[in-house]
DNA sequence: ATCGTATTTAGATTATTATCTAATTATACG
DNA sequence: CGTATAATTAGATAATAATCTAAATACGAT
């Protein structure tokens, strides 16, 4: 499975997207992220395997408590692919839209 | 279901995503979408389907044939948030944690 | 009305995914 | 070592989703 298709298949879910979300902000232990939703611990531990296996998270143990963070390089390359589909819709319509002088 | 996560399903399957891309350009028809898949017409008529009903493209009957097109509005939701996710990731590097609460 | 073309809808099947409980691993500490 | 804590892995189940074939709808032309 290409590294695009696993991003956009780990942001599917919503819990995982609120995942990331509480990541913005930095690190965040596995323990400190599953007590945030009304999920048990391995569901959560699923959902970081997910992001993790898409590359959209870091991890690193620290002791007994693994540290969790957002990687971003996967991230941009989902943006790139949503801009690009907006600025592609920008210059669809055949007749001169306004656009640095062209013709 | 809101129309965020809508649209993140709609958008996690790459032929879905393929007939967006095909859309960046301007209008086409179901028939000359479903033509360039390998992939029978009724499910290429399931994907429209999740498309339209995501507000991702939109739609329009002339004659026997139906044009789709792309929406934007939509779209640009998802760049705003995948955009939020890499610019609080740019301001996160503020480890006096507040948050670690290390217990 | 009948036919042909474009497209969707219905229903079934199969594959994938989310979630749970129970068990396991990894680490720290007395 | 034995126990407690943090987290994952295993295995099962149930809900979703992708796809197909067959049938139906919508429209235009004859």
């Amino acid at each position: 499975m290409t590294s695009e298709n696993k991003a956009f298949k780990a942001l599917s879910d919503p819990t995982r997207r609120e995942i990331l979300g509480l990541l913005r902000k930095g690190e965040r232990t596995a323990g400190d992220l599953a007590e945030r939703f009304d999920m048990t611990k391995p569901s959560m531990s699923h959902h970081f395997s997910v992001l993790k296996d898409a590359d959209l998270i870091t991890s690193r143990r620290e002791g007994q408590t693994i540290w969790y963070g957002l990687n971003t390089t996967v991230v941009q390359d989902i943006m790139a692919w949503v801009m690009d589909l907006v600025r592609g819709e920008e210059k669809k319509e055949r007749p001169a839209s306004p656009k640095g002088g062209t013709k």
